[in-house]
DNA sequence: AGAACCGCCTGCTTGC
DNA sequence: TGCAAGCAGGCGGTTC
């Protein structure tokens, strides 16, 4: 399931493939998706990310932006023979653009572009006094938190997992019961997990693919996420599974107090 | 207002 | 072996 460092892997790719280029075709196989317009002959001018969302700028004011969810994917393909699930394809001078996604989750939608506010983003301007004074204080658990994207955006359950475990935090905590302290520490280590699994081009924990249909290398670097049982490679504490709200939480009971 | 839960979807795994 | 139930979960919407 793709998160912030697949939908950067997929956009950093995007960039060197489309930018500068015409789109000459789109073809939509879903009618979920049928309000695709305004696309065909214009030309791309930036690919950004906003949180998880892919965003297509175009030159005539307006973009696609993209929203993968759970098991949408984009592959690349000279040929324009479509994949098993897909749903909309957009055809450039030199190759086609598939969305694949068998649940049917994802998301296209063919808007004003906007200026975004990337205040929620850890890797634009993330603004954490902002987040302290609306956030910190909260009931929820800190797992629940840092996954609600109106706090922060871009990370979803494997990396939730993860970072709680570098930092030693058990998932469980209340968020108003972390300090100051603890959240700059949070953060910091955030930056360090999803920056080094953007480097492994992502986490292929199910079956996440990048542009060209290869695998990351990321998943292979996971500490705690679907380890359930296994021995803590920081105390050799045992790997738990939790529930919470509905989600599967994993982490290491004996050193994430 | 915040927190918890539901529905969208379908391929895969599990259990009888 | 075969088939149904259960699971996966981001996120917008609804409810309490």
């Amino acid at each position: 399931m793709p998160e912030l460092p697949e939908v950067e892997t997929l956009c950093r790719q995007l960039q060197i493939k489309i930018c500068g280029e015409k789109v000459l075709a789109t073809e939509i196989y879903d009618d979920k998706l049928a309000s695709i317009k305004n696309i065909k002959g214009h030309e791309v001018t930036a690919v950004e990310r906003e949180g998880k969302r892919i965003v297509i700028v175009l030159d005539n004011e307006n973009a696609i932006y993209i929203h993968l969810r759970m098991t949408g994917r984009l592959l690349w393909q000279k040929d324009s023979v479509k994949p098993k699930y897909g749903r909309i394809r957009l055809t450039f001078p030199n190759g086609n653009i598939f969305l694949d996604d068998p649940r049917r989750f994802a998301t296209v939608e063919v808007l004003k572009k906007m200026d975004n506010d990337p205040s929620k983003d850890i890797f634009k301007a993330f603004d954490l006094k902002s987040f302290l004074g609306r956030h910190a204080c909260r009931k929820t658990s800190v797992k629940t938190l840092i996954m609600d994207k109106n706090a922060v955006e871009g990370i979803g359950n494997i990396y939730a997992c993860e970072i709680l475990h570098r930092v030693s935090i058990n998932p469980e905590r209340p968020a108003a019961s972390l300090t100051k302290a603890d959240w700059i520490k949070f953060f910091k280590a955030a930056k360090v997990v999803l920056e080094k699994s953007i480097t492994k081009r992502g986490t292929s924990i199910s079956d996440w693919q990048d542009l060209y249909g290869r695998k990351g290398e990321n998943q292979h670097e996971l500490k705690v996420y679907g380890q359930e049982g296994k021995c803590c490679s920081q105390c050799g504490g045992i790997i738990r599974r939790i529930k919470q709200g509905g989600r599967s939480t994993y982490y290491c009971p004996k050193c994430q107090k």
